[in-house]
DNA sequence: CCAGTTAGTTGCTTGACGCAACCCAGTGTG
DNA sequence: CACACTGGGTTGCGTCAAGCAACTAACTGG
């Protein structure tokens, strides 16, 4: 994948590939965002290697987009969550669930639904309530799986 | 950087990561929406390696972000412009713009500002205009330099 | 006492990236 | 005319990151 670094570059775009434009931390984040806490969940969810996933997670945490607690002790266990940082990171994700959803949607459209918690309006490619207008955040908003996940029933 | 695949994810995210997440692509697609249309120029300007640009832009124009067109011939020489699904990209880049400046800002402030080109308001990170609240897209907006980069002046 | 769960780490292999050199067609310079 | 330069790449080589599988470690349950 990527190397986390683009040298020369004075970007706030590149400096922000250079903490989550590695391959997985963004899947990573969607995640976590769903729900998906302990390591062995979000390494079948995601299928990836597990240096790899141990590698990213060190490295969210260094960058306090997610933090790490633990549930239990003996042996320690621990769970993880976003931080403010990490959750907002969700306007990015939403625009690029919602580029995908527009150009290459599955056949049975796409597989995963945003709506607003309080009203359940759906969620715009800006995240924002297409039922009552409001600018969403993270918190504020829930994942349903959509018409596009019906192979995987 | 990153492969380009993510096997056995159903999302849209994952999907368009597997088209925009490989390194050095969204910063090619900021840099053509920012007016570097030419090989040579986007490669001094990123500092990416020849032949890793163009396997990009090959790989932007198999995915329809990209167009080529020669502006002369005897040599052929091209440039390269957003389609509509590029120019489409915009809301995720000012997602991720915005995300850097808030977390990583330089010590002078952000590098790049984002202005809407009619009322010269601020963008903000959903892509709407904060003088005149308007949604915006990647032709109502213009980059200009902020103080943050002062120091390459 | 053995199997299973959770959360990793280690080692090996493959493949993507960075770098430098080269190529080719035309243009400008002395 | 020779030579260098520009634009737009391609080729070859070395390195580093990712994928895969195996191993560790501490505990739990039967």
């Amino acid at each position: 994948m990527l190397r986390n670094d683009y040298p020369g570059q004075v970007c706030s775009i590149a400096r922000s590939l250079e903490i989550v434009g590695e391959r997985w931390s963004l899947l990573i984040v969607r995640d976590v965002m769903n729900g998906h806490r302990r390591f062995d969940q979000l390494q079948k969810a995601l299928g990836v290697a597990r240096n790899v996933l141990s590698a990213r997670l060190q490295r969210l945490i260094e960058e306090d987009i997610l933090e790490r607690r633990a549930y239990q002790s003996n042996p320690e266990r621990y769970e993880y969550f976003l931080t403010e940082k990490g959750l907002d990171l969700w306007p990015a994700l939403i625009a690029l669930l919602s580029w995908g959803d527009r150009y290459s949607p599955g056949p049975e459209g796409p597989p995963m639904l945003i709506v607003h918690k309080e009203c359940g309006g759906a969620v715009s490619d800006r995240g924002i309530c297409e039922g009552c207008g409001k600018v969403l955040h993270a918190r504020d908003a829930r994942a349903l799986p959509g018409p596009g996940l019906a192979k995987a029933a």
